[in-house]
DNA sequence: TCCCCGATTAACT
DNA sequence: GTTAATCGGGGAG
C-alpha cells in the first residue's frame, strides 16, 4: 500500500513474487555488495529498486539480516483502490495491465530509484499490510522468470488461478511447472 | 575505457 | 513468435 501526498491512497493485494538469495546465481547479490546491491545486504523490511532494460524499474522486498543479500522480487498483484491514479501512471485502464509484471507494478506505484532504500516497517508512505492469508493449497511454486542461470531452483510464488500473475510467466514455452510448495509455503507478511 | 547483456514490456509480423 | 527500446552495472582488457 502506498500513501499519496494529495490525499489517497494506492492498494494492491500481491499475487506473484520471487526469491533472490547470496549463493543464487541469478541473484544481483550473487558477486557481494556493490554501490547498486548495497541495499540488499542491508536490514530487511526495506525496499532494494533496480533499474533494468534502460527503462523499467523493479521492486524488492530485503528479507535477510544485515549482511545477507536476500530479497524477494515482487511481480504482480491484484490492483484494489486507487485504480484512477494506477491507470494515469500506467496509461492504460485494463485491470490486468495495471499491477501484472515487475516494471507494471513499480510503475503503477510510482516508484522509482528515489525509493531505493526506503524504510517500509517505518516511517514511509509505502508499505506492506498483511491480508487474508492464502491458504496453502492455493500457493503453486514455480521456476523464475526471466532468468539465465539458476533457473532450476522453484522459487517463483504465485497464488493459483489468480488472473492477476503475470502472462511472462505462465505462458513460456518451457513454461514453468506449477507444483505444491513442499515444507512451509511463505507466511504472510505482518505489520 | 570498452563491451555485453539484463529479475521487461509493448509493438510488431 | 519476434524484436526494438534504452542505459547502467560490472567484468574484461
Amino acid at each position: 500500500m502506498r500513501e499519496l501526498s494529495g490525499g489517497g491512497r494506492l492498494v494492491a493485494r500481491i499475487v506473484e513474487t520471487e526469491a533472490y538469495q547470496e549463493d543464487d546465481p541469478a541473484s544481483h547479490s550473487y558477486r557481494g555488495p556493490t554501490p547498486r546491491t548495497d541495499v540488499m545486504f542491508g536490514r530487511p523490511g526495506h525496499l532494494y529498486v533496480y533499474f533494468t532494460y534502460g527503462m523499467h524499474h523493479c521492486m524488492n522486498v530485503v528479507t535477510g539480516r544485515s549482511g545477507e543479500g536476500s530479497a524477494v522480487l515482487l511481480r504482480s498483484a491484484e490492483p484494489v483502490e486507487g485504480l484512477a491514479e494506477m491507470t494515469r501512471r500506467r496509461g492504460t485502464g485494463d485491470p490486468q495491465l495495471l499491477c501484472s509484471g515487475p516494471a507494471r507494478l513499480a510503475q503503477a506505484f510510482g516508484v522509482a530509484r528515489g525509493e531505493n532504500g526506503l524504510d517500509l516497517v517505518r516511517g514511509s508512505d509505502l508499505f506492506l499490510l498483511g491480508g487474508d492469508p492464502v491458504p496453502r493449497s492455493r500457493v503453486g511454486r514455480t521456476t523464475r522468470v526471466g532468468i539465465s542461470t539458476g533457473r532450476e531452483r522453484p522459487w517463483r510464488f504465485v497464488v493459483r488461478g489468480d488472473p492477476f500473475v503475470s502472462r511472462g510467466s505462465s505462458r513460456r514455452a518451457s513454461s514453468p511447472r506449477e507444483s505444491s510448495p513442499r515444507g512451509h509455503p511463505p507466511s504472510p507478511l505482518k505489520d
